[in-house]
DNA sequence: GGCTTAAGTAACCACGCGGTTACTCCTGAC
DNA sequence: GTCAGGAGTAACCGCGTGGTTACTTAAGCC
């Protein structure tokens, strides 16, 4: 699609149209605020500066700053499922397939921290945004079921434990890599040492992996 | 301390002195406000509604809204440090104790949701008002040098594996309860359930001493 | 080419915010 | 008894907020 070409006014670029680009960019703004700053604290005035796009047009497209937080979540969960989605486990062999999706998770929460803040601040609100979102089974991870699937096959082949409950084990796995992540800036204050260099994260990432895989010993 | 006598002002309960008795109503307002909508969602105005107190005073007694924040956190940090201290684990055998300190953090961040939140947001801003504190060192657990004990005393009975990080152990006990507590809303809506019955509290609780310490096992 | 819809703009509004000013008066110390 | 310091009060200020109003104009469709 080409830009359309059209008289600059003084100190602003020339209007374009196109409703997706807008979208995303006040979505990857957004993103950023909320981040940032939690959902009181952020302002959609900041949002329509980063994005470089009229407030207006945030409520045209998002009704409120409650309709955007939500979005912006949506889009959140998105990705993490669709990372979750190129995960190919069903051909490994079990062990090898929970430490896969154990190191994958972490590494997730690695790469992407803004996922563990807007989290926390979901729940702070105690999820009354996700509560009206037409997405929830989307959100819904299918590898709590590929996880399932993997501990049985690996009990009949004796080599994980047979009582283990899928739920509560990919809630562990996660538990383990977010709250390190999500709490680093005071552990480290506290611990007085930064928990975020390389050797740190591969400290911690093979930590979870043993803590994890002992747990499924037989 | 008797309460000294006065005459009412119309509308308004007559004008008591005692600072003491301010900080400690200002104290718990801010907390509650602060949990519910984090720091800058949070409004001084309505922390002095909720303790009944004269603004002024919380600029007084805290300089702005940034040190109220703080004595917030270490008040936090207190409560949780002199419960800890009631954990009187030195006499157990080594397996039993760490059992204790497992079920204890659990129950700990079950009956103090705020310290959750409190945490979280202060991690959002990246630590920056602990970092900043004057009690760091009160807020540094002594639990960790404790749990380095039992781990040594536990691989010298041959009931632990011998090469266990405390920091890390720590870290983990904290994380499997922290997550599930902090993420609440949100895995309740998400998996379609309520996570915080008594049931399913009862269920996590021994769900993370045995990945615990099915981990320490030799 | 005209019409309709929606993308986009600029300015505006009422209100709440964090923090301050200017004071009163309680209370403790000398 | 007096005085100084601090607990406490009421009103205020400049600014930013979420959201709205009233418009222009690009673009697609007939």
């Amino acid at each position: 699609m080409h830009a359309p070409v059209r008289q600059a006014k003084a100190k602003s670029r020339p209007a374009q149209r196109d409703a997706e680009r807008s979208r995303a960019a006040i979505l990857a703004a957004a993103t950023a605020e909320f981040t940032a700053h939690g959902f009181g604290g952020a302002s959609v005035n900041e949002v329509a500066a980063r994005a470089a796009i009229n407030k207006r047009m945030i409520y045209h497209y998002y009704g409120n700053k409650e309709g955007l937080f939500l979005a912006v979540l949506e889009e959140t969960y998105a990705r993490i499922r669709s990372a979750e989605s190129e995960l190919c486990l069903a051909h490994l062999a079990p062990p090898e397939a929970v430490r896969r999706l154990v190191l994958f998770t972490f590494d997730y929460f690695v790469k992407n921290p803004e996922f563990l803040t807007l989290l926390n601040t979901e729940n702070m609100l105690h999820a009354r945004h996700l509560k009206r979102s037409e997405q929830i089974q989307e959100m819904h991870s299918p590898l709590v079921g590929t996880l399932a699937e993997l501990l049985k096959r690996g009990a009949a082949d004796g080599v994980f434990r047979e009582d283990v409950d899928p739920v509560q084990l990919y809630i562990s796995i996660a538990a383990l890599g977010f709250f390190y992540m999500a709490n680093n800036p005071t552990l480290s204050t506290i611990f007085g040492r930064n928990l975020a260099t390389p050797e740190a994260l591969e400290t911690r990432r093979e930590h979870i992996a043993s803590v994890i895989m002992d747990y499924l010993r037989p």
